[in-house]
DNA sequence: TTCGGTGCAAAGGGTTTGCAACCTG
DNA sequence: CAGGTTGCAAACCCTTTGCACCGAA
């Protein structure tokens, strides 16, 4: 985990941004939820609650700057913006399972991609999505048996 | 295309939904899209101008109550929410090749489902989302090479 | 010392709400 | 006629902006 931290403060180091109290404290906390999803609402909220007169502005501005130079990945699905550390930094392309529950990430090893050459004959893909949801082997032992997504 | 916004018509009365003016209205101008995705916001600006004195409210409101009984479908991708006439009116599970010049939408036969049973043992998945995006043929033909999303 | 980063407050954009007036069935 | 629907304006929520001050390098 520290390691982890160290890493990603190299990267800020080479993409020449500071390493301000501020920025160390989120990337803490997103290194404490690593592997999972977090709304970038609830991000905001806990650093403006955990560091009292920490602005919006500086939530939101470097988990965009993060993201740019990689070390956080956002995803906006059914409407909400989330973001997660992105622990191992490299950028092979994958799809994620998402847990309802605990919003923990599964990488998946299988790219729809791969069944689906040449399907719409004169037609351009230049991207896709793909992404499942559900409701993850722990959750599902400790018995959560339905989607307890927050409102 | 007559009888088409009779079926959604029928829909409405199914529903015991009034057939007012502004329901006609944006019905008759979501027909004119038909196979296409628009942006919600470019329908709402559309209709108050066409319709001065038309309201947020019922143009959001509406899009929702259509979408509820199944005479539009909305999507949200990359912040944008975009909404399309369901001229078939079948729910029968599908995807989508979404051009990302003209909106224009291609219902894929392939579900990559199919490929993917008991990947995951021990989770439930009880959702997944696909799409695939890029230059749709008849856009291609005429020389589009690359995106023109507007911003 | 120097800019990049920050906090504050306010604006912005998309969407929803409250409510009286309106109009379909 | 009754209750669903509308227009208006304001509220709302999330996110961004402007700007003077602050503090890493």
């Amino acid at each position: 985990m520290a390691e982890t931290l160290i890493a990603a403060v190299d990267i800020l180091k080479q993409n020449k941004l500071k390493i301000t109290k501020q920025r160390h404290a989120l990337l803490e906390f997103l290194l404490t939820n690593q592997g999972h999803y977090t709304d970038i609402v609830a991000v905001d909220a806990y650093m403006r609650t955990e560091f009292p007169g920490m602005s919006h502005n500086t939530v939101y501005r470097n988990l965009k700057e993060f993201e740019e130079v990689g070390i956080v990945e956002q995803n906006t699905e059914q409407e909400r913006t989330r973001v997660k550390y992105q622990c191992d930094f490299h950028h092979q392309h994958h799809h994620h399972f998402i847990c309802q529950n605990c919003g923990k990430v599964t990488e998946l090893q299988m790219c729809p991609m791969d069944f689906f050459a040449e399907q719409l004959p004169g037609y351009d893909i230049t991207g896709h999505s793909f992404e499942l949801y559900g409701i993850c082997a722990d959750c599902k032992a400790a018995g959560i048996t339905e989607s307890l997504v927050k409102n």
